[in-house]
DNA sequence: CTTCTAACA
DNA sequence: TGTTAGCA
């Protein structure tokens, strides 16, 4: 591993950069926190910490926002596609382990 | 930087 | 309802 770090989250951004990254305003970013939509980093001293994958989300949530989704609605959209991801490697692990029990 | 409040489309 | 502006 050298330059492309396979790790996800590392990199950490302040609420400013991270608007600007994304194309959103810094309020909107804390309103998506308020609602429930993202949860990022935050230092000791309270400051947010924007990481890689956060910012995808971020993009994910203005995305389903322009087609007409609510905060709430998005909230939901999100965590269906979490519980789908984890609903596909339980599957996948159990395919494995079948497969080495058939063998 | 944070939170909160108020106003606009 | 979501976004923005201003204050503390």
């Amino acid at each position: 591993m050298t330059k492309k770090m396979v790790g996800q989250s590392a990199a950490v951004y302040g609420i400013s950069v991270a608007a600007e990254l994304v194309g959103l305003g810094q309020q909107t970013l804390r309103q998506y926190e308020n609602k429930g939509l993202i949860e990022p980093e935050r230092t000791a001293g309270g400051t947010r910490r924007y990481s890689d994958l956060d910012l995808v989300r971020l993009r994910r949530i203005a995305e389903l926002l322009a087609c007409g989704l609510n905060l709430a609605g998005i909230r939901m959209v999100l965590g269906l596609e979490a519980a789908n991801l984890k609903l596909r490697r339980e599957l996948k692990d159990a395919r494995q382990l079948s497969a080495k029990g058939d063998e």
